[in-house]
DNA sequence: ATCATATGCGAACAGCGTTCACAATGCAAT
DNA sequence: ATTGCATTGTGAACGCTGTTCGCATATGAT
């Protein structure tokens, strides 16, 4: 998780303390300890002092690191924001294919990494930490478009080979145009694909959200039917998006 | 919010104590209490000594009518779900025109309910209570069904008219078929509509649940431009139903 | 009038996040 | 090497939380 400076022969300027890697290292079993907690019994439940006892250390010294609770939850949110978009991007990086099937596997990743570990999604989708507002220029919105400039990149690709025909049937809004122009300056991409794209995030997204947040589970038991109902709106989505293979 | 009995002259077997009225009024000032700061402050800053302050009680006393903050919890969330099947089905059933009309509706009565109560719609849809998990015969799981019904019947509607053509574009699972056929038991719903319905609520609630979410934020500054976004995504679910007129 | 039940309260307990004064350590400049 | 400063860690304390308990009072039924 930490890139730990290697022992550093320093030759160039920057040397690396004992102590600057004590705290890495540190900072590193927090967050460990921290996300242990959050998978096991959710993040409303994290608690600064199971966290101190569980790395053998006084609830205080904690502060040296964090300036509280929120601001640990704050790291652990912007770290999952990032492995989120580092994980959907390589799915759609390593797979093959089309533009159409590298979609897919985005979306497949998606709600992998939802299922894989559901109280680090409800950590960023779910009840926001009070008083917490993502800074607009913060990393949480740079994950944010990170995973937003792939998606779109393919679709720009599929509309070019002719595969995928997005269309919203209305006018951009003015956030759209002006999101896409810093997003993907030179892209050819149709404005009217723009919130068809953003409105076929939010559709696998609420299929995610409603999973985790097992909303169907009175409908959708087993895991075997939720991955069939799954498959079965990434189908729609794609056909809603004019894609052809 | 509590149906208190009228003086009841008590001309019917059941008589209403003096002390019965006093419990329900007290109840439901607890809950007014409590709804308050959680539309204030949000479900995770909620406080059993801060209602009982509120209300002018020592904390201990609250424990005569909830077992404990979850137990609190428990019934505005129950409220919540309730609440809102209302509304949706109050929306879709005082509007006229065409299925398709009603159906938009309703949608919109769903997104207008969570953003006149954002902190209320994460109680519901937002990280889950620890422990928690809804009864398959509970409350919550009835107004769930009662919101699909709503929905199933239009679609039913519409598609006896010809103006729906839902098709998931796969077989219907077990789970599916069960809830149908429960749900409308004479309907003459082709089973592949099921899923495209699910997956259609799947699509708005995740458009409500980034912008409440404020995942949008970045994009979408203003409100306005927010409502233009859900308004071309109700065009393109529709599109996706098949929907004409 | 009697008695069980329902309601309310104060005190207490354990746990929480957080702050503070203080000791010990690591590192750099002299 | 020694001095001096910044960093790290601690124990005690404060105010808050949810919850439990024993005890008093009010209510309704007998």
């Amino acid at each position: 998780m930490f890139a730990l400076p290697s022992i550093s022969w320093d030759g160039g300027g920057m040397t690396v303390t004992r102590r600057e890697r004590m705290r890495a290292e540190t900072i590193a079993e927090i967050k460990r300890a921290a996300l242990d907690q959050i998978a096991r019994d959710g993040a409303p439940a994290l608690s600064i002092r199971a966290v101190a006892r569980d790395i053998g250390m006084s609830p205080a010294g904690l502060y040296r690191y964090y300036d509280g609770r929120d601001a640990l939850l704050t790291d652990l949110l912007t770290d999952a924001y990032a492995d989120l978009a580092d994980v959907v991007e390589q799915a759609i990086g390593e797979t093959g294919g089309s533009p159409v099937d590298r979609f897919v596997a985005g979306v497949r990743r998606y709600r992998r990494w939802a299922l894989d570990d559901p109280n680090r999604f409800l950590l960023i989708f779910g009840t926001p930490i009070p008083g917490y507002a993502a800074p607009i220029d913060g990393p949480t919105v740079a994950a944010h478009r990170r995973m937003g400039q792939a998606f779109f990149a393919l679709a720009i690709e599929g509309i070019a080979e002719g595969s995928m025909r997005p269309d919203a049937g209305r006018p951009p809004t003015d956030g759209e145009l002006a999101f896409v122009a810093e997003l993907v300056p030179q892209a050819p991409l149709p404005a009217e694909a723009i919130g068809a794209l953003l409105g076929t995030w939010s559709h696998w997204h609420g299929l995610v959200a409603l999973e985790i947040g097992r909303q169907f589970d009175w409908i959708y038991g087993t895991e075997s039917a939720a991955d069939a109902f799954f498959e079965g709106e990434i189908e729609r989505m794609l056909a809603s998006l004019g894609a052809t293979g």
